[in-house]
DNA sequence: CAATGCAGTTAGAATCATTCTAATTCTAAA
DNA sequence: TTTAGAATTAGAATGATTCTAACTGCATTG
């Protein structure tokens, strides 16, 4: 058989050329839109729960396990990013810029912090020789200055 | 009633120096003992399940319970660290000498990386004024130098 | 146009990691 | 020795995530 073109979604959007520029192939459907939409215009670092309950304003009927499903597609094709930060559930941010994460230990805050200079680890930590370096996540763990100023 | 003095466990050895040392004031039962001497010989940032099978060795009786309570109290005391890399178990590490860790998204194992030179946040990173820090987690992502052969 | 096939979606079950509960055991002080 | 409090235990409960199997809808094929 032929190799199929590949299909296209049925609303282009500026979010398309966001897929292409970024060279992904995830195929953009509705759902996966609307899950990448709530993450893309939160800055709160939000839990699958959390993005269930935003998207369902907009698609009452959506499961928690298409959320999962959207948010397994969205991270493997690059657009969204997982982050640890505690026990418990995975957070997602959809903010592609480089940036580490603040995270407040005191109302469980995460915030992002944005580069001021270039940040090379191996200038600082010795690394065994033949290791590749593909990614870095930095925590920075503390009080936010809203607690800091409570305490 | 008077304050009672601190107890002692029962054979005080080299990790009650250590102990001291670090001004925790946790109660070194035969169990946390255990656990923090399994831990402290092992460089693999094994899981609550990897711990429990290595102290069976020496004390068949012990439960997943107790191996969870035992790593908690000593991670209150500062005695170990919690390590998240992924999704899922938890690991814990005894190496309080000040490092980050490698992973290695192929075979997943973890190494520790000690540092070569002092490491500011706030030089590469800008948090919002009245921000405290207390510690930050940095975890390098990538391959292995035995994965790196292979491929 | 109807048939087919496949990706997406779903509810609910299953699994996995962790925490909780209530009963029991141990240790040390009274 | 009695007692109080902490440690320990098995198993239940919870919470997060993944799996399963059925269903839907669109797009290509016949």
């Amino acid at each position: 058989m032929p190799p199929s073109p590949s299909r296209t979604p049925a609303k282009p959007s500026g979010l398309d050329c966001r897929l292409a520029v970024l060279g992904s192939d995830v195929r953009l459907t509705p759902h996966r839109r609307e899950v990448f939409e709530v993450l893309a215009s939160s800055t709160d670092h939000p839990t699958a729960y959390d993005i269930l309950d935003r998207v369902k304003s907009r698609s009452p009927g959506i499961s928690l396990a298409t959320v999962y499903n959207c948010l397994e597609h969205l991270t493997t094709a690059g657009l969204i990013k997982l982050v640890h930060l505690e026990r418990g559930q995975s957070r997602y941010c959809a903010n592609l810029h480089e940036h580490v994460h603040f995270h407040c230990e005191t109302c469980g805050k995460v915030i992002d912090a944005h580069p001021v200079a270039d940040f090379d680890p191996a200038k600082f930590w010795s690394l065994p020789p033949g290791t590749k370096v593909t990614r870095t996540d930095l925590a920075i763990h503390g009080t936010c200055s809203a607690c800091a100023a409570k305490s």
